[in-house]
DNA sequence: CGCCAATTCCCGTTGAACGGGAATCAATCT
DNA sequence: AGATTGATTCCCGTTCAACGGGAATTGGCG
């Protein structure tokens, strides 16, 4: 027999086991796995155990599963986000020291904002971005930025797509969000007040890389605040950020 | 057939193919994996192709592979490691401004030390740990640390293999390493002068969740520099740090 | 004890994975 | 231009590891 399910592959099924895992749901039993990934209870059990086996799951106290550190470091090994990451975090540290309000870094993957890094303030505004979490393009200012730069058949099948409102500020009208791409791309930067939340604002900048957008910076400022101190920072950041990476590829 | 090679699993085969990348080698050719991971070519690129299917390595320009950040994504997700991270983050930050040395995070895996978190600064000594990589217990300040307050069993495993020399003040007798760990316990934290690289000296202090260490807080600092003001930095944060576990706990 | 869910064990079936080998493509060298 | 080396793709007969239905077992919980 052997994988009737459907015509797909042990590692797109492995995947969906993962899948299984979110930011709210970190530990759970193989049944629940299985459930959720649909499969039958006994392969779901020995299809577990052989990713605990392999270092990819781990077993807690209770037996219950969650992903296993083995894993993590394999993905931290030569990503390209480890490296972009890398090279942005002490500027993010000094753009966040002098905001005193989030900083992140988000990039482009598979039509959605994923947010790289995330330093958060302690007496800052409340906001949902977490490490590893995403966004739909047209509801930050982060995937306002990575949208306007993108590639432009993605961008109209963006546009074509029905815009779901994320906070009562999400531009959700093709024909808006498309002026305001153009926008973005003439001034340089994405302001978002209330496109997540409605007490704030995100604020974000694109950073280059031989010339092309690969990810965004940006500031999660309260509603009213000014945002020209932070658009400065963010600009500031994103310049050297740029200089470090092209110095790295002098190596 | 199926698998021939040896009794071997699926996911184990997988987590070989991953393994084969590394901090020093981050984009490999399909046929390097397989030479690498010891699959005829024809199976290396089968199985490689339904990997970037599933999203879990990625395809650069030339055809070239890399880990992708799907990959990455799914490994942040709910990880023990990810919320010790955010925990610590702020407080690392802290110590190194203050010190303005490199301060790292580790925790204990498979009988090495495994490094989550890194804050270099940039006018630092040089010191060779990144995020992901790993030291050989003796041969690191968090290493000791782990060692110091890890099970019985394992320390004795540790001292009764050989004690590779990593730097030139690495302790390598097994007899001097068993009375530094005991030091170590009783001092409540690990100097390691040269361990490493000649120009510098580790200074770690231990973290407690629940009771038991669970990850140890370090600091690089330059060979013949003050302990005590670094130490009185990493035992304030890790202080800071625990409070917030216990915190995060009551939720 | 009775109930429910998770887990483990058993086992007959079978097709997906395997890998040897040849052909093709693409650089690089002579 | 022809030869060489290595990566990649394609083909295909073989086969056994994976599959999953079902039953038995464990483990809380009221």
């Amino acid at each position: 027999m052997a994988n009737s399910a459907s015509g797909e592959g042990v590692a797109e099924r492995i995947v969906r086991v993962l899948e299984t895992f979110g930011v709210d749901r970190t530990v759970q039993t193989a049944s629940e796995i299985g459930r959720r990934a649909g499969l039958p209870s006994s392969t779901a059990h020995r299809l577990v155990d052989e990713l605990v086996r392999a270092g990819i799951l781990e077993r807690d106290d209770e037996r219950r599963l969650r992903l296993g550190l083995r894993l993590w470091e394999l993905a931290q090994r030569g990503s390209t986000a480890l490296r972009l990451r890398q090279a942005a975090l002490p500027h993010m540290e000094r753009v966040q020291a002098e905001l005193r309000e989030h900083t992140q870094l988000a990039v482009l993957e598979r039509e959605e904002a994923l947010f790289l890094e995330r330093l958060s303030h302690p007496e800052a505004v409340s906001n949902i971005t977490r490490v590893a979490g995403r966004l739909p393009l047209h509801a930050s200012s982060s995937g306002l930025v990575l949208l306007a730069h993108a590639d432009p058949a993605l961008r109209e099948r963006v546009l074509g797509s029905p815009l779901r409102a994320v906070g009562p500020g999400t531009v959700t009208d093709a024909r808006a969000l498309r002026r305001l791409l153009g926008e973005i791309r003439r001034t340089g930067f994405a302001a978002a007040p209330g496109s997540i939340e409605a007490v704030s604002t995100g604020v974000a900048v694109p950073l280059r890389d031989r010339g092309s957008v690969i990810a965004a910076l940006s500031a999660v400022l309260p509603r009213d605040a000014p945002i020209a101190p932070a658009l400065r920072a963010l600009r500031e950041a994103a310049a050297g950020i740029e200089a470090g990476l092209r110095a790295a590829r002098e190596d």
